[in-house]
DNA sequence: TTCCAACTGTTTTTT
DNA sequence: ACAGTTGGAA
């Protein structure tokens, strides 16, 4: 009696889909069909009677695709998906916190820090308590910090092994106690906080066991350690989790992603049968052939191997170029033509391993005139204008909110300088109040001095208490916009030559309020609501969707998108594995699945390209191809380089210009900069940089995985290669 | 308070 | 190369 919404599936995906209660790993191979499985788990739960709605958890990482799952759900069930516990991670954990706040000692309309406000309060304690921020820099305080919480670790129970460790203790110890007063919580704090509750409060935690018998978990390769530990709480005994991931994409262990968690479900949870779904959906033959032979490397993995019923389709096109330059234009060149073939722009990906390389791929795509998209970058509610305006609702939702005031205070300057702030930053760090309470004290005691009205500490409490009682009874939508003109946001704004597309975005936010308010999945539309909706969603971050455009983004951000055809570029020794990931545990591994992430984009058409030389840092870095096209076999790629002429040419022509001064040594021996050497210990490298003469000549060489290597010509036996 | 010069740190990113 | 930040002078 499968319902119709079951045919389709091939026969792993079906036994995945109807598994009995109990928990399961699904090993989903890219392009398998991973969020179909796991929405038709779900639709395949409720619809045979064996769960409700409401014992339904499933959990992602991305707000984008958690709701997918629930357009998705809702398409093959006719159901209401509001009782249903679809969300992330973090997402999940506020809905829990704001239901228990008082359980969980925070204040009901507690506010969430991003890591932009974050490193800010970090800043600002290292300040007060005289920290050297040479020896303590601010941003590894926060690495700190966040790593012990995502270890379940608070202040009190980290190390102090070393003097390092003990000031970073302390620091964490003043972060925590100073969110406590101004009743924020980070990220990390939400899922900690959240697992505490429930470890903590047992007739919750029974609560919640009784309710969630079912808790499905996408990308669980990225799952961190406390969240994996957050997920074994609310599973307790009796519940199954469904965990959909795979190993080989484990793309994020840079933020603790731990795909190690894989192996501790399997343990933990019994399971008995990893279900692996290997037939791949979107990719023509030979693209898995390489695919499959690169990530066959990696020694680590549960093992998988991707396969088509499809054709072998074309081979892996390959091209060397001489510069950064030339590898765009060939892009531009290749990508005219596929679009002249009929390829919708949108359907073409230029991938890349880090965003600098963008650059010089934009320039050349915007000189041919070429739509183009670039993902990544700065998202709507990060923008400073909307910050500002989200600052002072924050302030207005609660008094408490040191970190909302200090972003305000003087902004649009009032004449409140460092002086006036530290005078009350004093006052409230010796009494414990809020700089709220500081502030009002201070004017109190001053008597409001009669200054120009509206000006200084004064009229900043009396602009805000004034905000404070006009917005009330406000709907959402008008609450924003009034809060934005009267603070004087709109006006600055309005004189700042730079200021128009802030004032589009602060229109934008009173939009984005409006549709909040719209939203019939939203129960509770209230200030405190929308706030945390602007923190834990920080919104899109392109505009103009909808129009034909190249897709340009990182490697990282390619992750769970397809195109018709995929250009891999800088694939570089270096750059693509990075340099830095070979100082890192397994670093090689990661990047190679990156590698493997980036690969499998590709449906029809796949272009790896390298340069020679490229900009990098505003000098010119010559590199060796990327050891990766050592691990694709040849077979599966076509070399498609330019004449062998240009190539000779093109990099001599670059050194000599950028290294004038070594000039002297290029003419008078047989190296120069950019030209391919063999190394007897260090295998194949290229020169870099040169300096001395006669006896004294060195050159530097960059030996790929090696490294750099400064070398006396004298004694190093190099030959050209 | 505002402006500019000097200095810094540049892998990947979601919440 | 380049963007973002800081410090000092005006």
């Amino acid at each position: 009696m499968n319902p119709s919404f079951l045919t389709g599936l091939n026969e792993r995906q079906l036994e995945a889909v109807t598994l009995p209660h109990q928990s399961a790993l699904i090993l989903a191979g890219a392009g398998s069909g991973k969020t179909r499985v796991l929405t038709m788990r779900i639709a395949w739960l409720i619809d045979s009677g064996q769960a409700s709605p409401a014992s339904v958890l499933a959990v992602t990482f991305t707000n984008k695709a958690a709701k997918e799952m629930l357009i998705r759900i809702s398409a093959m069930l006719p159901i209401n998906t509001r009782g249903m516990w679809v969300g992330t991670f973090h997402g999940l954990c506020n809905r829990m916190l704001r239901a228990h706040h008082r359980e969980a000692k925070l204040p009901q309309l507690f506010q969430i820090l991003d890591s932009q406000d974050q490193l800010a309060l970090i800043r600002r304690l290292l300040k007060a308590a005289n920290v050297d921020e040479e020896k303590f820099p601010p941003k590894q305080a926060a690495w700190y910090i966040n790593g012990h919480k995502e270890e379940g670790r608070r202040a009190h129970e980290a190390d102090e092994h070393d003097d390092f460790n003990r000031r970073m203790k302390e620091i964490y110890a003043r972060y925590e106690e100073q969110c406590q007063r101004e009743g924020v919580v980070d990220f990390a704090e939400l899922l900690l906080r959240c697992y505490e509750l429930l470890a903590h409060n047992e007739a919750l935690r029974e609560h919640y066991l009784s309710r969630f018998k079912h808790i499905l978990v996408d990308e669980f390769q990225d799952t961190n350690r406390l969240q994996y530990r957050w997920l074994k709480l609310l599973a307790g005994k009796e519940n199954a989790i469904f965990a959909v991931g795979d190993d080989d994409q484990s793309i994020y262990a840079f933020r603790g992603a731990s795909a190690a968690n894989m192996q501790d479900l399997q343990k933990d949870f019994a399971v008995e049968k990893v279900i692996k779904l290997e037939q791949n959906y979107r990719s023509h033959g030979y693209i898995l052939d390489a695919a499959n032979a690169l990530i066959a490397r990696n020694q680590r993995r549960l093992g998988k191997n991707l396969w088509t019923v499809d054709t072998k389709g074309e081979l892996l096109r390959v091209y060397e170029a001489a510069t950064d330059l030339e590898e765009a234009g060939f892009i531009v060149e290749e990508v005219k033509s596929l679009h002249r073939e009929g390829v919708a722009l949108a359907d073409i990906a230029l991938l890349y391993r880090s965003n600098a390389q963008s650059r010089v791929l934009e320039h050349a795509l915007f000189s041919a005139g070429l739509a183009y998209r670039v993902y990544g970058g700065q998202r709507f509610f990060e923008r400073q204008e909307v910050k500002h305006a989200l600052a002072y609702l924050r302030l207005l939702a609660s008094d408490d909110d040191d970190s909302a005031l200090l972003r305000i205070i003087n902004f649009p300057t009032r004449g409140i300088g460092s002086r006036t702030l530290e005078q009350i930053q004093d006052m409230a760090a010796a009494r414990n109040i809020s700089l709220w309470s500081a502030a009002k004290e201070k004017t109190g005691m001053l008597q409001a001095p009669a200054a120009v009205p509206g000006k200084g500490l004064a009229g900043f409490i009396v602009m805000i208490e004034a905000l404070r009682v006009a917005t009330q009874g406000l709907k959402l939508p008008e609450v924003v916009a009034h809060v934005i003109e009267h603070s004087g946001l709109k006006t600055y704004y309005q004189t700042e030559k730079e200021g128009r597309d802030r004032l589009e975005n602060l229109d934008e936010l009173v939009n984005a309020a409006a549709a909040f308010v719209g939203d019939v999945q939203q129960e509770d539309t209230g200030l405190a609501t929308f706030l945390a909706h602007a923190a834990l969603e920080a919104g899109d971050n392109q505009a103009q969707a909808g129009v034909d455009a190249l897709q340009l983004m990182t490697a990282h951000s390619a992750k769970g998108l397809e195109f018709h055809s995929v250009f891999i570029s800088g694939l570089e020794e270096g750059l693509f594995p990075h340099e830095n990931s070979m100082v890192e545990n397994d670093g090689l591994e990661e990047e190679r699945r990156l590698m493997y992430v980036a690969l499998t984009r590709a449906r029809r058409r796949l272009y790896l390209s390298y340069a020679q030389s490229r900009m990098l840092h505003g000098q010119t870095r010559y590199s060796i191809a990327s050891s990766f096209f050592q691990e694709i076999p040849e077979l599966l790629m076509l070399r498609i380089n330019r004449s062998p002429a240009a190539r000779f040419i093109a990099p001599s022509t670059v050194g000599a210009r950028m290294q004038p001064e070594s000039a002297g040594t290029q003419s008078s021996s047989p190296w120069r900069i950019g030209q391919n050497v063999a190394h007897p210990k260090f295998g194949n490298g290229v020169i870099v940089n040169a300096e001395g003469r006669g006896a004294d000549a060195r050159v530097q060489v960059n030996f790929g995985r090696d490294g750099l290597k400064w070398l006396a010509l004298e004694y190093a036996k190099l030959t050209a290669a």
